[in-house]
DNA sequence: GCCAACGTTGGC
DNA sequence: GCCAACGTTGGC
């Protein structure tokens, strides 16, 4: 079974691959996004065993460092409902959540990061959504193509 | 730290 | 429904 390609965005200061690697079974709960375009994917159109590339953000080299997969697809994000949280949204009840997150479990380092710049080079990822002018959701689908050719970058 | 690009908010 | 103001993202 195939299941579809994914690009997760993170602040490293946030939450990093090294956070995520110490993270009980090597897996998180994605909370906190609040992008209503993000949010339509994570409720809708992710599914359990999509794989997902961990991208670190606003970092020395923003990259892909890693590959993770979806281990439990679209519930509420819990975030939402509590008042002291960062990501409270008052607008949000439990009965009618507005937000959702997944979890994704490390399924793989990559050997070597593959950075933005290199695929900005790369004229096989020119349709990467990542790379579009302005482009700011944190969560994005990538297809078949771009994630192989992201894989091989990775390889050498 | 700067700033362009973008999404959201709120007055009208 | 328009759009100016504002806050945030994220590359550099």
């Amino acid at each position: 079974m195939t299941g579809r390609f994914w690009l997760f965005k993170t602040d490293p200061e946030d939450f990093s691959l090294d956070d995520l690697k110490k993270s009980a079974a090597q897996t998180t709960g994605w909370s906190g996004v609040r992008n209503y375009q993000a949010r339509n994917f994570l409720r809708d159109e992710i599914k359990t065993g999509d794989e997902v590339f961990f991208y670190h953000s606003s970092s020395d080299s923003p990259s892909v460092v890693a590959v993770c997969e979806i281990v439990k697809e679209g519930y509420a994000d819990e975030t939402q409902f509590i008042k002291t949280d960062l990501h409270f949204d008052p607008k949000a009840k439990p009965e009618n959540p507005v937000w959702f997150q997944v979890d994704i479990k490390l399924i793989k380092e990559l050997d070597n990061p593959v950075s933005l710049q290199k695929m900005k080079e790369n004229k096989k990822l020119k349709d990467l959504l990542l790379l579009k002018r302005g482009n700011r959701l944190s969560v994005m689908p990538i297809n078949e193509n771009e994630r192989n050719e992201i894989l091989l970058m990775s390889e050498s």
